[in-house]
DNA sequence: AGCACGCCGACT
DNA sequence: GTCGGCGTGCTC
C-alpha cells in the first residue's frame, strides 16, 4: 500500500503529493497526520491517499516512519476543499490544511489540561470502623465513581484523602479536561417570532442560498437562533459566522444561554489552549452550533444542517493575509457538499450579493419592518460647504452643535462618528468640494505625500498633485483626514463639562479597553462617545438620541470601486445606533458633497434605490460584479529579479489576451503601491476582465505562471485594500 | 523549507 | 594548499 502525503512545509517546491511506502503493521487512513523521511529530516505530513499502485519509482520510495494520532484530523470534506481551494485561489496544499487545524496542533506545544481524579483502589481494604470520615469517602465513591481531587477535595478533608492515599484505599488517576471559554452568564427569554419573522424561518428550509435582507432592528437574530433550533431538533448541525467586531460578550452569551454546551464559541479573545478545546469539542461532535468569526468557516463540524453568515456585507470575511480567500466562497462549497441552506444576512447587502438575488442565483427573503414598529432615526443633511461659506469653519456644523447642546441638556447620549478607514487621503477643493478623479477609472486619486502626487490605485496613472481647483479655480485645497483625537480635542473646548470618551484602535488595544470605555460611557450621562468603525456595530445605548457623522465623505473618496456601497453601508448601520429604544433618534450627516446619490438613498433608507443606481454605475463601468478585478503580486528579496519575473509573467498574459480580446477591459503591470514591505519589492500585475468569461481566463493565467519563478505569487480576487 | 553539493576568493 | 562564501538543485 501506497500513501500519498503532503509535507506539512509552506515552500512551493514542496506543493505536491510525495509518496510513501505504509508499513504492514501499520494502519492508515486518509486525512491522518503523520511523521514522514523526507531527504534528511523527518517532517510532519498529511495522508490525502491510499493507492495500490505507486507513480515515483517504487525503489526510491521510503516508508512512513510513525503516526501522529490515530485518527483522520482532516476530515473528507475538509480534504475535497484543500484541493478546490488549492485550485481555485492558487493556493499551496499546506498552507490551506494549516486553515483547517487550531495552530496548537503544529507546534508540538499540545497541553492537554488534566485534572487529577480520584477512585477507589481494586482490592481496597476498607478503613477501620472507627474513622468515621473514611469510610464517607469510601461510600461516596462507590455511590458516585471516580471524582476528581479538586471536587471531592471540596466535600472531604484533603489531609482525610491523602491519608487514604497512603494507605492504598485510594488511587489517584489523571483525566483529560477541556477548558469552556467563560462567558458572562445571562438568562435567556426566548421572544414570539413576529408574522414576518415567521415567514422567513419558514421559507428558509431547502438546499440553496439565502439572501436574508432586514432592516437594521428587523430581529434578522431571533430568526438565525431559530433556524438553528430547528436543524438541531433535526439531529442536525449549524456553523454561524459574525463579524470579529460584533463577537461582544453579549453576543456571546445569548448564545450560551440560548444553547448551552452545544454551542462552541470561536473568537480571537481565545487563548490557545481554549481554541484548541474548543476544536476538539467541535470535531468530536460534542459542540453541534459553532458561533465564530471568519476563520470559524472551517471547523470540523460535520452534519451540517444551516450555514449562516451575518452581516454578510463585512469586509472582514475576505482574508488580505496568505492565505487568500473569500468566506463566501468556502460556505457555498460546504453548503453544497453538506445539502444544506446557506443563509446571507444583512440590512445592507453587497452590491454583489444583492445582484445574485435578483439573478436568482440566491433566494431573496426580506424582512422590511422592525420588530418594534419603530421608525428609523431620521437622517439630516448638512452641507459643510455651506457651512464654511457661512463663516463657520469648525469641525462641527452648526446643527449638530444645536444638538449636542439640547443632547447634554436633557443629560442623554451622542456618538460621534469618524469615518476613517485605510491610511490614504484624498485631495478636496474647499471651495467647491471637487475631488480628484482618474481619468480612466472613476475612482478617487490617492495623494501620495512623499512624491507630492495623486496616483490611481488601480491602474497605476499618475497626476499632478492639485494646487489650483479645476472645477472652479480655488487655491483652497486640502488633504489628509480628521482624526478621533481632533474631534475629542474640540468636544472639550466645545462643552469642558461633559464626559468625551474615544475609542478607536489606540484606546481599545489593551486587554479589555474595549469593554471599559463601553462601560464608562454607558455609566455617564451627559456624555459623548467619539469613535471609528467600532462604534457603528451592535452595541444598543437606549439613552443615544443623536449620532453625528462628521466626514462621511471620508469613505466615499477612497480609491476603490466599492467606496460609494460602503458609504451607504456605513451611514445604515450608525444610523442604527440612534434611538434604540421608544425614542426616535436624530442622524446629523456632515459632508461636502450633499448631492451625491448616496445620500439621497441613504437618508430614505431606499436600498432597492440605492441598489439600482450603484449597479447601474458598476455595468456601465465595468466593475464588479460584472467585471472581476485580478491581481497578481509578485515579491521578492532583489527587485531587479521580481521586477522580471512578473514582466514575463506579464507578457504571457498579454497573449492569453489575444483569445480574448473583448473580455479584457483592462491589463497592465506596475510597482505595487507600496514597493518595499519588509525588505521585499513588490510587483503587481492588474487586470480587470468580463465576468462571463472570468473563470476561463483566470484558469489560464495560473497555467500561466512559471511555478519555478523565485518570487513569491499572491492571487487576490477583487481586492479591496491595494497595498 | 532545509540540506548537500559545488565551484571561486583570502587566510593560518 | 584549505576554509568557507552562498548559487543550484533535490527531497517520495
Amino acid at each position: 500500500m501506497f500513501a500519498k502525503v503532503i509535507i506539512d512545509q509552506d515552500a512551493k517546491a514542496l506543493d505536491r503529493v510525495f509518496e510513501y511506502i505504509v508499513p504492514m503493521d501499520m494502519s492508515v487512513g486518509v486525512g491522518e497526520r503523520v511523521m514522514v523521511p523526507f531527504g534528511a529530516r523527518v517532517l510532519q505530513g498529511f495522508i490525502v491517499g491510499l493507492e495500490e499502485t505507486c507513480l515515483y519509482d517504487e525503489s526510491k520510495l521510503k516508508p512512513i516512519s510513525s503516526k501522529i494520532e490515530n485518527f483522520s484530523v482532516i476530515k473528507e470534506e475538509m480534504l475535497s476543499l484543500m484541493f478546490f481551494m488549492a485550485e481555485k485561489l492558487h493556493l499551496k496544499l499546506a498552507s490551506v490544511l494549516r486553515l483547517f487545524l487550531p495552530s496548537e496542533m503544529r507546534t508540538d506545544k499540545v497541553r492537554e489540561l488534566l485534572a487529577k481524579t480520584v477512585c477507589l483502589s481494586e482490592n481496597f481494604e476498607m478503613p477501620s470502623k472507627r474513622a468515621s470520615k473514611q469510610i464517607e469517602i469510601v461510600e461516596f465513591l462507590k455511590a458516585n465513581g471516580e471524582q476528581k481531587l479538586s471536587e471531592l477535595s471540596d466535600k472531604f478533608s484533603y489531609s482525610t484523602i491523602s491519608t487514604m492515599v497512603k494507605n492504598g484505599v485510594l488511587q489517584i488517576g489523571e483525566q483529560q479536561i477541556l477548558r469552556s471559554p467563560s462567558f458572562d452568564r445571562i438568562k435567556s427569554d426566548k421572544k414570539a417570532l413576529t408574522p414576518l419573522q415567521q415567514r422567513a424561518v419558514d421559507t428558509i428550509s431547502e438546499n440553496k442560498t439565502y439572501l436574508l435582507h432586514g432592516v437594521t432592528g428587523s430581529g434578522k437574530t431571533e430568526v438565525y437562533m431559530n433556524l438553528i433550533e430547528r436543524q438541531l431538533s433535526l439531529g442536525k448541525t449549524a456553523l454561524m459566522l459574525v463579524p470579529e467586531i460584533s463577537l461582544t460578550p453579549q453576543v456571546l452569551a445569548s448564545f450560551k444561554a440560548r444553547f448551552g454546551d452545544d454551542v462552541a464559541l470561536i473568537h480571537s479573545g481565545l487563548s490557545a489552549g481554549e481554541r484548541f478545546d474548543e476544536w476538539k469539542r467541535i470535531f468530536f461532535g460534542q459542540a453541534k452550533v459553532v458561533v465564530g468569526a471568519r476563520s470559524a468557516i472551517f471547523s470540523p463540524i460535520e452534519n451540517l444542517g444551516i450555514i449562516i453568515i451575518d452581516e454578510e456585507h463585512e469586509q472582514s470575511y475576505v482574508s488580505e493575509s496568505n492565505p487568500r480567500y473569500d468566506t463566501h466562497m468556502i460556505a457555498e462549497f460546504r453548503r453544497k457538499y453538506n445539502n444544506c441552506a446557506l443563509v446571507l444576512g444583512s440590512a445592507t447587502p453587497s452590491i454583489e450579493s444583492y445582484a445574485k438575488a435578483i439573478d436568482g442565483e440566491y433566494s431573496l427573503v426580506e424582512m422590511p419592518v422592525r420588530v418594534n414598529g419603530m421608525e428609523m432615526p431620521k437622517i439630516m443633511v448638512v452641507d459643510m460647504l455651506m457651512e464654511m461659506r457661512q463663516g463657520n469653519n469648525q469641525i462641527f456644523s452648526i446643527p449638530l452643535y444645536y444638538e449636542l447642546q439640547d443632547i447634554i441638556r436633557d443629560k442623554k447620549q451622542a456618538m460621534i462618528f469618524i469615518n476613517r478607514r485605510g491610511f490614504s487621503s484624498f485631495q478636496r477643493c474647499r471651495e467647491c468640494g471637487y475631488v480628484a478623479k482618474c481619468t480612466d477609472c472613476d475612482v478617487s486619486l490617492v495623494y501620495h505625500r512623499f512624491e507630492d502626487r495623486l496616483k490611481c490605485h488601480y491602474c497605476g496613472k499618475r497626476f499632478k498633485a492639485l494646487d489650483i481647483c479645476p472645477s472652479c479655480g480655488s487655491r483652497d485645497i486640502k488633504q489628509g483626514a480628521i482624526g478621533t483625537e481632533r474631534v475629542v480635542e474640540e468636544l472639550h473646548k466645545l462643552f469642558p463639562d461633559v464626559r468625551v470618551l474615544r475609542m478607536d484602535n489606540d484606546t481599545t488595544s489593551k486587554k479589555n479597553g474595549h469593554r471599559e470605555i463601553l462601560n464608562e460611557f454607558r455609566n455617564t450621562k451627559p456624555s459623548i462617545l467619539v469613535g471609528t468603525q467600532m462604534i457603528a456595530k451592535g452595541h444598543d445605548f437606549e439613552d443615544v438620541l443623536l449620532v453625528g457623522i462628521v466626514d462621511a465623505d471620508q469613505s466615499l473618496y477612497q480609491s476603490d470601486y466599492r467606496s460609494i456601497e460602503r458609504t451607504f453601508q456605513l451611514i445604515t448601520q450608525v444610523s442604527g445606533r440612534a434611538g434604540r429604544s421608544s425614542k426616535q433618534g436624530k442622524v446629523i450627516l456632515q459632508t461636502y458633497s450633499p448631492r451625491h446619490f448616496v445620500y439621497r438613498f441613504a437618508t430614505n433608507y431606499d436600498y432597492k434605490g440605492f441598489f439600482k443606481k450603484e449597479v447601474n454605475l458598476r455595468k456601465v463601468t465595468n466593475f464588479p460584479p460584472y467585471a472581476r478585478i485580478i491581481r497578481l503580486l509578485f515579491t521578492h528579496e532583489s527587485e531587479k529579479l521580481v521586477a522580471e519575473e512578473c514582466k514575463v509573467c506579464y507578457n504571457k498574459i498579454k497573449q492569453i489576451k489575444e483569445s480574448y480580446v473583448d473580455e479584457f477591459v483592462y491589463l497592465d503591470v506596475m510597482k505595487a503601491p507600496l514597493n518595499k514591505i519588509k525588505n521585499k519589492f513588490r510587483y503587481q500585475i492588474m487586470m480587470r476582465v468580463k465576468l462571463e468569461k472570468a473563470d476561463e481566463i483566470e484558469k489560464k493565467i495560473f497555467e500561466s505562471i512559471d511555478e519555478k519563478c523565485k518570487s513569491s505569487v499572491f492571487f487576490e480576487i477583487n481586492p479591496n485594500n491595494l497595498s
